[in-house]
DNA sequence: ACCTGAACACCGTTCAAGT
DNA sequence: ACCTGAACACCGTTCAAGT
């Protein structure tokens, strides 16, 4: 057929259907060869629109990123209640693609939206009156926090045959692999407690080194 | 040659190749056949000691997980000084070994010193008082921290060149193209801060929720 | 400019064969 | 029990060829 008068693909449809596809089955079931099957192509035909795999791997990532609500730091809301919201909508973006969150590992990379992202949260800590040294050491550690949440998620490796818990090995984790069955509950009151905890100690730190206004 | 006198191979010295390999070239450049080669030895050799190449990698993490101090939890500091020096041995496991990082998604598992891990914080926080609900959850959360600041080293990914901080995109990161200078300063300095925010936070929490012994 | 088929070097894994 | 070579199905990527 060689070349269509309406061209077949386009970066936006390769990415929509590798995100499903690492959605529906994993980050393991993405070839660029199944990817393009799935879009009704012909395997070399992404590399006119990629120039690698870690390339379109990296858009991916940074259509999640996308999906990030920043709202929150436009409406000048105290900086704390910004970061709450912020780092509930950075989450919920994760936690409903996680497949691709070990991706994450690269950094921001030159990806517009993770790049948005950072100046977001940096110039809201700023105004607020952070120095600029602790406001990027904020940004970043949040990002910790919330990258670590969606990749790490606690309960999901937690086996769920009790045997695999030998008292003498594990003296407190006996009940452990009841801990599948609410797995996401406990993630979700995990991220919850440590969200407070963190923002609680931040403001502790604002208090006693940021002058009031 | 066929079987030998005494076996080339071990789990060990497998799981010791695998991680020099990963260390010095990266997860991608671990394969099955490459790791063969390093060890002298044919590639399907290793499906004699590991069933898949994603078991291997298993072990691979829980190798670097028993290089994290748990002798801390034994002498009965403070529960948040003990999960302070806890936090700090983690993150420097993991620092050591940033490739392997990814590969944490897969949860504990059934890895022997994850489990031991999650074990040993578990039972200092309930030993301290502690309802075991919230014990979880601190658990869940310092992990999360730990994790997430190994995989999302916040600096690594900027890009050095100038250039690609458009003043009209990214108002506030002028000078985000030096982080690259000083990179794991500015890591070591987010996750220094975060850490005390969240021990400050958790510490706010216990003086409510937790009644005096 | 954008797609194709053929080709290259490389995967993970299985298996029969050897000792 | 533990290693080997041969083989299978599958990779990412390049490239000349087509319109």
């Amino acid at each position: 057929m060689a070349r269509p008068r309406t061209p077949l693909l386009s970066r936006e449809r390769i990415v929509t259907a590798a995100l499903q596809l690492i959605d529906a089955e994993g980050l393991a079931a993405l070839s660029t060869r199944r990817l393009a099957t799935e879009l009704s192509v012909s395997g070399p035909s992404l590399y006119n629109h990629f120039a690698t795999k870690d390339e379109l791997l990296d858009a991916v990532v940074d259509s999640v990123m996308g999906e990030v609500d920043l709202s929150m730091f436009g409406r000048d809301a105290p900086w704390p209640a910004a970061l709450r919201d912020w780092a509930r909508s950075y989450r919920a973006a994760l936690a409903a693609h996680p497949n691709i969150v070990p991706v994450l590992a690269q950094g921001p990379g030159r990806r517009p939206n993770a790049l948005r992202l950072a100046d977001a949260v940096f110039g809201c800590l700023v105004e607020a009156g952070w120095p600029r040294g602790q406001a990027t050491r904020i940004g970043a550690l949040m990002r910790y926090f919330v990258a670590g949440s969606a990749l790490a998620s606690f309960a999901a490796g937690f086996p769920e045959d009790a045997g695999v818990y030998d008292a003498a090995d594990y003296p407190h984790l006996g009940e452990a692999h009841r801990l599948a069955e609410h797995r996401s509950a406990i993630d979700e009151g995990a991220f919850e407690t440590g969200l407070e905890a963190l923002l609680d100690g931040l403001l502790l730190r604002y208090e006693r080194t940021v002058p009031r206004p």
